[in-house]
DNA sequence: CTCCGTGCAAAGCGTTTGCATGCCG
DNA sequence: CGGCATGCAAACGCTTTGCACGGAG
């Protein structure tokens, strides 16, 4: 169970311009909403209440900013396993879902390429610290 | 078409370690393998190498480690449509793939998290831009 | 000979963190 | 009143870039 933080002004604010968001906001962008009601309020904060909204499960990281590139020789599209315990990533050979392997268009969005990633634990990792259980 | 770079023994090498690697080695990793065959060869040269193969299409960077971070207040898993014209993202509300919907093990890798994003263009980029042909 | 790719170092960008203060509980 | 979250600014890690030089064609 993740300890309840103390509810204060900033948190709130943050918390609902990321629910009542439509789009995905940047922290920067976040940062800029709520200054509107929390004139003094700064971006490291921003980040700490992100930061820990996503451990509590309360929000996302659509995208994945955090690590460095990762360059791969095979110019196919294939799904990537990413461990968490050690960060390696290792192709994934299996077979590919109907709907990934043929995309083309969607909701008047045409889409040109994809990525597919999962996230978990490698053997090693689940043999030296146990294995975690599922995601949460 | 791409113009064809000048051949240098700096690209060689990167060339030929990207294209040797079993894993997918990160910029300071394929810097640190060309030194042992280019011992004043610079990090900076290397992304500039790593940076062309991409639009050569050569290579590909299996993370999406430029951008700022995005978050996301719904917080179950589901797929993004990414616009590479506007950096735009929206959600995507389209079935799931079974192989997504219900991942678990594989190849000894317990999956705990998934990640699935489209790329392509939004509707008002391909009315701006005219519509660009499928990925290449 | 002409340019482009390189080495070097500094800048850039997003994110994190150390410290003192102030507010929550 | 004690301790944790905040504000501020500096640090950090990865990546890009300006500049002068050297090598490719």
């Amino acid at each position: 169970m993740v300890k309840a933080q103390r509810h204060t002004r900033q948190r709130e604010v943050v918390v609902g311009i990321v629910r009542a968001a439509t789009g995905h906001p940047s922290a920067a962008e976040v940062y800029l909403e709520a200054r509107k009601q929390l004139p003094h309020i700064s971006l490291g904060t921003v980040y700490r209440i992100l930061n820990v909204l996503q451990r509590e499960g309360r929000v996302q990281d659509v995208t994945d900013a955090r690590a460095a590139a990762r360059f791969d020789g095979r110019t196919d599209r294939h799904p990537h396993l990413v461990c968490l315990g050690c960060g390696r990533v290792a192709d994934f050979d299996g077979p590919l879902p109907a709907a990934v392997t043929a995309p083309d268009e969607m909701e008047g969005f045409r889409v040109v390429d994809y990525r597919l990633e999962f996230y978990g634990y490698c053997r090693e990792c689940r043999a030296r610290d146990g294995a975690p259980a599922a995601a949460g």
